[in-house]
RNA sequence: GGUCCGUUCAUCUAAGGGUUAGGAUUCAAGAUUUUCAUUCUUGCCAUAGGGGUUCGAAUCCCCUACGGACUACCA
């Protein structure tokens, strides 16, 4: 006979101030899919005027990477992502370290085993691993649940009743979960619906490790949402098969009243095909996984960031935040307050997104000609500096109004407007080729006469002459503009020609021409 | 292998039983631009397959296929 196990009442979040988390595990840089579960906390915590808190789980230690935390801290302030609590800013429920919190971890854990949720275990890793082993070469998988507890090295097996004894003398011993056999544990999750799973399925997960002295992830995150007061629970789809786990512990302590409600959002895919978005995908795909570049300490490697590639912090998080949520309207540009007014977890989709990064340049492109050319100017201007180049802020600007509609990243600039800065250093082979026709250096020793002769060199002076003189010469303007164009610019793109011819000046308009004609041989 | 989750244009998605299945990105064509880009217009392209339920199914149910996650003293 199956028992059924009912938990969650959605009713129990009623007039409840919503509180969230994001809780992170300093591993190494946060990559994409975290900044947008980090992203969509927010949202909701911001929609209804509820907490957001960082806390930091670094209860593996050996996986702790120096820095990371500083990174993700750094990544959620680049991209605009506030907490009201947490690490860095305090709170009443400090510290939210979990490597700071770790003799709270303790306590709850024997609390398990005395009211028989949970027992000791002393079986070595050694011996788990042959176990695993020998049951792979009989093609089975080893499974630490009801079936073997007794049998093992558990103070459930009466073989083991001196356990007390083994721990006094300093025996190594883990604290497993006593999973219950046959239930049937209903879950209710805010963006799947109702999710069943018989607990017979399930393992005896390890609560409390021996190795370090620390909590595992299940029994950390279920302690501090409690003791966090956390009303929501909204993290990535690959918690979801621990979700019986993390109820039952609720149920095992207690805590059922206060169980917050639960949100599985599905995963980034990779672009692709297969498998969920990682870390390595990043330099292997061409786009960068990560917000901001990362430096790896023990690496030494330098991984590019969004931030990096030049975009805008603003496009970033509104692309993101699209990958897997929408409005269920056809607005697609959205700032951040924007965002979290129309948020809301049942409009998010179930199934996993595929990262698109030519949509995230559209969306970085829409947000540069949102800029205005002084915004602009002062986000672009280091460039000029690392040139050595001086130049005055409005003239910048005026430059940015010129080329801003080609710009789809803010490093776009220069390649897009160093001709308003220095003459070309070479002449694009295609152009050239295409556009330099044998009677391109006449045409030029002509036009250079009559420019020379302008006392008023702006655009539209130079427009009138250039046009007058095509019509006395009766010679074709698009020959005359293309070539002129690859003597200014070097090659065949960039705004109206005059205007830049303006900009840079008669002098060096001049010297433009001559030193194409040097050039430039057929 | 087991458990769970998922499946609408190439991609992100809308359509909460009744629409010519809509939008956006990409792509293609045209217009504009003396260049390139932008912009504008137009076009191409989808309900995984099979069964039900129903007057009517992308939508509800079942099966199959495919994809994904999880299956550590990691998170």
């Amino acid at each position: 006979m199956i028992q059924i196990i009912f938990v969650q009442n959605f009713n129990t979040m009623e007039g409840k101030k919503v509180r969230v988390r994001f809780a992170p595990s300093p591993t190494g840089p946060l990559h994409i899919g975290g900044v947008r579960t980090a992203l969509y906390n927010y949202l909701f915590a911001k929609k209804y005027d509820g907490d957001f808190l960082l806390r930091i789980e670094d209860t593996d230690s050996n996986r702790f990477v120096p820095g990371a935390e500083e990174y993700i801290v750094d990544s959620l302030r680049w991209c605009g992502i506030e907490f009201t609590e947490g690490v860095g800013i305090g709170g009443p429920h400090a510290p939210y370290r979990q490597s700071e919190r770790k003799d709270i971890y303790l306590k709850y854990a024997l609390q398990l085993v005395e009211s028989g949720n949970a027992y000791y275990a002393f079986d070595t890793s050694e011996e788990l691993d042959n176990l695993r082993k020998s049951q792979e070469a009989k093609g089975m998988a080893f499974t630490y649940n009801y079936e073997v507890r007794t049998r093992l090295k558990t103070s459930l097996n009466p073989e083991y009743a001196d356990y007390q004894e083994r721990i006094k003398k300093g025996e190594p011993w883990v604290i497993r979960f006593k999973m219950p056999v046959n239930q049937n544990v209903h879950m209710n999750d805010l963006i799947r619906g109702e999710v069943i799973v018989n607990t017979s399925a399930l393992d005896d997960k390890v609560l409390f490790k021996s190795a370090d002295g620390l909590p595992t992830y299940h029994l950390a995150n279920v302690t501090d949402d409690y003791l966090m007061r956390i009303t929501h629970v909204i993290r990535g789809e690959e918690w979801l098969p621990s979700l019986p786990l993390h109820v039952l512990l609720y149920k095992s302590f207690g805590w059922e009243s206060k169980m917050p409600l639960f949100a599985h959002l599905p995963l980034l895919l990779k672009p692709d095909g297969k498998g969920k978005l990682s870390k390595r995908d990043g330099d292997r795909l061409g786009f960068p996984v990560f917000p901001k570049h990362w430096d790896d300490p023990a690496t030494k490697e330098l991984v590019k960031g969004y931030d990096d590639y030049g975009f805008l912090p603003q496009a970033f998080i509104n692309f993101l935040a699209l990958l897997g949520w929408n409005p269920g309207t056809e607005q697609e540009i959205f700032n951040i307050n924007e965002l979290a007014d129309a948020f809301s977890l049942d409009k998010v989709s179930k199934a996993g997104a595929k990262f698109d990064f030519e949509k995230a340049k559209w969306f970085n492109h829409q947000y540069i000609q949102k800029l205005t050319n002084k915004q602009l100017a002062e986000m672009i201007c280091s460039v000029l500096d690392e040139k050595g180049i001086k130049c005055e802020m409005s003239y910048l600007a005026d430059i940015c109004g010129l080329v801003k509609e080609r710009m789809f990243f803010l490093n776009d600039f220069w390649a897009n407007a160093y001709f308003f800065f220095q003459s070309p250093e070479g002449y694009d082979a295609e152009a050239v080729k295409k556009r330099w026709k044998d009677n391109v250096p006449e045409l030029l020793k002509d036009v250079k006469a009559v420019l020379s002769d302008i006392s008023h060199f702006e655009a539209n002076s130079i427009n009138d002459t250039l046009h007058h003189h095509v019509e006395a010469k009766q010679i074709s303007m698009g020959v005359l503009m293309n070539a002129l164009r690859i003597c200014m610019v070097g090659a065949s793109f960039g705004p109206d020609l005059p205007l830049i011819m303006e900009v840079v000046g008669k002098e060096e308009t001049l010297r433009r021409i001559d030193k194409a004609l040097n050039e430039i041989k057929l």
